[in-house]
DNA sequence: CTGGGTGCAAAAGGTTTGCATACCC
DNA sequence: GGGTATGCAAACCTTTTGCACCCAG
């Protein structure tokens, strides 16, 4: 954990920007909820609690600034609020979410599944991939165990 | 096209919803501009030529309200605004965007290239998809012609 | 001193809502 | 009349911006 603030600062300071106390906050807290989906409104609640003074904006402006460093991801989810994510590598962000429309979890893996399919954009195409984003909606597996014992077709649409 | 009209208003009226004028005018706008991604500003700016007493409100909640009859889907490519989209057919809508991260532009490929993914989500992560959203970000054949003759590689990061 | 960084409050921009009015069975 | 639908304006909510102030080199 340290070593990635460590390295995180580098690639601020390469770029003439300084890990401040608030960005150092800000980072932790990404760190730790790694796993999350954070909005910013969330990040600067959970950052509040180690850095009270710290400011809405700054948060903003911190998630922004880490966006455009490539550190993190801006997601959007639909919910009307954007949502940011650790990149584990600076180039390469291939992963995809499973978002289950019962319970909201989202769910992420790590693969990358569509290399075949990104050659075929550029045979069929020629539209040369840079990144992408696949996000599957449907039933996580602890929602479909609730409903194990009724006959629910899972090929029903959801009531939304 | 008036086939399609009929079709949604059937649809609206087995809900006990009624197709009114400000409502058909609407989706004659969605229709005629099928191929592109509008906004509901773009909606509204369209409708007024041909409804000029509309309201921007009453926009809004038809395209909500067609959304939730899954006549529409309603997209978000994180540019700050809502997109919708005439959906072909009702409980099936697979289709990609390609996205140019040069000229903005947002083209639509009709196939379904995840079936087979999506029957290993199901097996490996007992999570059984209802929709899915595909979306790759790059440069688009019209944006790499401009670039042919210089060397910019393709791998580099954009400039964003 | 200079440049980046911050907090606060105000502004911005997209979307939703309250309300009085209008329409239709 | 009861329910749905509409236009307008106000309200809402997330995000951005202006500005005075602060800090490190």
């Amino acid at each position: 954990m340290e070593s990635r603030i460590e390295k995180i600062k580098q690639q601020l300071q390469s770029q003439g920007f300084k890990l401040t106390p608030q960005r150092e906050a800000t980072v932790r807290i990404l760190l730790e909820n790694e796993q999350d989906h954070l909005s910013a409104e969330e990040v600067y609640m959970l950052v509040k609690d180690i850095a009270p003074e710290i400011g809405l904006a700054t948060v903003y402006r911190t998630l922004e600034l880490l966006s455009e460093l490539h550190v993190l991801e801006k997601l959007n989810f639909g919910d009307g609020v954007a949502r940011y994510d650790l990149r584990s590598d600076d180039n390469h962000h291939h992963h995809h979410h499973l978002i289950c429309v019962e319970c909201g979890s989202v769910k992420e893996i790590k693969e990358d599944w569509l290399l075949p399919l990104e050659d075929r954009l550029f045979r069929e195409f020629k539209f040369k991939v840079i990144d992408h984003r696949l996000d599957f909606q449907g039933i996580c597996s602890e929602c479909a165990e609730k409903h194990s014992g009724n006959e629910t077709s899972l090929n029903d649409q959801p009531s939304a």
